[in-house]
DNA sequence: ACGGTGACACCAG
DNA sequence: TCTGGTGCCACCG
């Protein structure tokens, strides 16, 4: 069954390979609430920060880092998670999703 | 049960 | 291109 659409989101998430990203609305989606984005941004605003979900490989449908910051997670940190990983991310904190993006044909 | 909240997305000007 | 406003809806107190 459903089993909840905040574990699916995190389930969705913490598949999402090395070097990929999604976007929020990308996983809303995949849940089953295509227009649930900004509810992936809360679930994941509510994770610790040592749960293991890749966070960080999630940015919004225009290939940026929308991310509000805080001292868990930020604009910059993300930038370097991403960045660590292979991904290349501008000085504004912009993705080549179309290159990146996980889970959608390019 | 109910209303405020927001790590989005989309559209108008 | 950029800014501002609006629709959205699961989560939390």
């Amino acid at each position: 069954m459903t089993g909840g659409f905040r574990e699916q989101v995190l389930k969705f998430i913490s598949r999402i390979p090395k070097g990929r990203v999604v976007s929020y609305s990308q996983v809303a989606a995949a849940c089953g609430h295509p227009r649930a984005a900004r509810q992936v941004g809360g679930i994941l605003r509510a994770e610790p920060d040592n749960s293991g979900v890749p966070w960080w490989r999630v940015i919004n449908n225009q290939g940026i880092i929308s991310i509000k910051g805080s001292w868990t997670a930020s604009k910059e940190r993300q930038r370097e998670l991403l960045m660590k990983e292979g991904v290349e991310v501008s000085e504004n904190f912009e993705v080549d999703i179309h290159q990146y993006r996980y889970g959608q044909s390019q």
